[in-house]
DNA sequence: ACGAATTGTAACAGCATGCAAATCAGGCTT
DNA sequence: AAGCCTGATTTGCATGCTGTTACAATTCGT
C-alpha cells in the first residue's frame, strides 16, 4: 500500500515543518513548498493525492491556484487560512477547494480531514478490471477493446498500461512525467517518443480522427487529458 | 437536473426549519426528522444523498448512527454538532463523517460544504469547468471554444491560461505582472512580448475587431480588462 | 502636433508532438 | 541453435504550438 502524497504550500517555515512532521508520522509522504512557483513546478513531476495550500502567499493569489488546482488537476484541496469570516470559507469551497480550516489548527483533526476526502475519493476508485467508456468496453483481463457493435480489438501490454492510466484519471490533466513513472518506464533519452508512439497506436485502436481526436486530448507542452465517461465494473 | 435530497436529524425543531428553508432555497430537496427512529425509517424508502446529523439525539447514540450511515448506506454524512472539541471533531470524521460543522454555524457554509461533498464524490461528472460569457462558452476540459451558433474553436494551452485568468477576474484590471506571476510563470526573463501575442491570438479567437475590442480591453499603461458576463457552470 | 513609450501583430525560429517505417528484444516453434 | 513472430523502442521527418524579433500602430505627455 503506497503512502498518500501530501503538499504543503505555506509560506511560513514552522507551521510547513510541524504539518510534515505529523503527516510523516500519520503515514503519509509530504512535499513542502513557500512559494507557489516551486509548488507548481513540482506538479509536472509529481501527482499529489491531497494539497494543503495557505491562502497568504506572497507570490501568487491563492484562490486562483486552487481553482486551477481544482479544475485542471483535480486534486483534492484543502484550504488552510488564517481568514476565518464565513464569506471567505464559502467562496474557498465554491472555487472548489474539498475542505477549509482555520489557524490555528489541531495538528489531529488535519489528519482527520484528509483521511476523510481520501476515504471519499478511494471508495470511488475502481476495483474491477472492465471499463465502460463512450461507447468503448476496455477488459483489462482480456487485453480486449469492445466497440459499441460488439466488434473485439485486442491491445497490447503497453497500450493497455497507457490506457488504465487514462481510464484511472479521466477529465484531467496527466504529464509527461507523470506517465514516465507510472508507465514504469526509466526515463531513457528517447523515451518519450516511445510514449507518443503508443498513444498514437493507442488512438489508432479507439479510432481517433487524428486532426480532431475527441478521447485523447494533447495539451502542448503540458501533457494529455482523457475525456470521456468512465465506468468500472 | 434532479435536485440532490439531503437529510436533516436534529431534535431541534428550529434547527431544523431553518436549515430546511435555506437548503430548498439552495436547490436542494430535503427531509426532517427530529429522532433517530424515524429517521432510519425513512432510509427504507428514500436515498438521501446527504444526511445532515446532529450528534446530541435523545434516541440513539449519534455516533453509531454515522458509522453504520457511512458504511452501509455509503451516503455522505456530515455532522452538526454542538461538541466543539479536537477530539469530537476527530473521533466524528474517523468514524465515517464526511465533514463536521460546529454549532452555532452559518447556513451559507453548510451549503458551501454540502455543495464541496456532493462535487466530489460525482467527480467524474462535468465539473463544471465550462464558462459561458457574452453569446461564447468555453469548454475548459475540452480546449475548445462554442460561438452562439455552436461554431467550435479550438483553443492551446497557452491561451486557455490567458482565458482562465480572465474568465477567473471578470471587469477586473489585471496588470501585467499579475499574468506573468499566473500564467505557467513563463519564467523566460526576456521581455514579455510573449503575453501580447498570446492576447493577440486570443483576441482573433474570439473574433475581436482589432480596432475596437469589446471583450478584451487594453489599459494603456497598466494591464488589461475582461468585459463580459461571465458564469462557470 | 510631435516624439517617446507602450502595445499589436506578421513572420520566423525553436522545440514539442505525431506518426510511419526500421530496428531491436524476447518468446515460441521446429 | 536457428528461424520466426509479436510487440516495443528508436529513428527520422512532418506538423503545429509558442516565444522572439522586427516593425507598425497607438497612446500619452508636452
Amino acid at each position: 500500500m503506497k503512502r498518500p502524497l501530501v503538499t504543503i504550500l505555506d509560506d511560513e517555515p514552522d507551521i510547513r515543518r510541524m504539518l510534515a512532521d505529523v503527516l510523516e508520522q500519520a503515514g503519509f509522504d509530504t512535499l513542502s513548498f513557500g512559494r507557489a512557483r516551486s509548488f507548481e513546478a513540482a506538479l509536472a513531476t509529481h501527482r499529489p493525492d491531497v494539497c494543503l495550500v495557505d491562502l497568504s502567499l506572497p507570490d501568487t493569489d491563492g484562490l486562483t491556484l486552487v481553482h486551477r488546482l481544482a479544475l485542471e488537476q483535480g486534486a483534492i484541496v484543502i484550504i488552510i487560512s488564517g481568514r476565518a469570516q464565513v464569506q471567505d470559507r464559502v467562496t474557498g469551497l465554491e472555487l472548489g477547494a474539498d475542505d477549509y480550516i482555520i489557524k490555528p489548527f489541531d495538528p489531529a483533526e488535519v489528519v482527520a480531514r484528509i483521511r476523510a476526502r481520501l476515504r471519499s475519493t478511494k471508495s470511488s476508485k475502481n476495483t474491477g478490471n472492465t471499463a465502460t467508456f463512450n461507447g468503448w468496453t476496455a477488459h483489462f483481463d482480456r487485453y480486449v477493446l469492445q466497440d459499441d457493435a460488439g466488434v473485439e480489438t485486442p491491445f497490447s501490454h503497453a497500450e493497455g498500461e497507457v490506457l488504465r492510466l487514462f481510464l484511472d484519471s479521466p477529465k484531467r490533466l496527466i504529464s509527461r512525467a507523470q506517465m514516465q513513472e507510472n508507465l514504469g518506464g526509466a526515463a531513457s533519452e528517447s523515451f518519450d517518443r516511445a510514449m507518443d508512439v503508443r498513444i498514437s497506436r493507442l488512438r489508432t485502436k479507439l479510432r481517433e480522427d487524428p486532426k480532431n481526436p475527441q478521447l485523447i486530448k494533447t495539451i502542448y507542452g503540458a501533457g494529455y487529458i482523457f475525456l470521456g465517461d468512465v465506468a468500472w465494473t
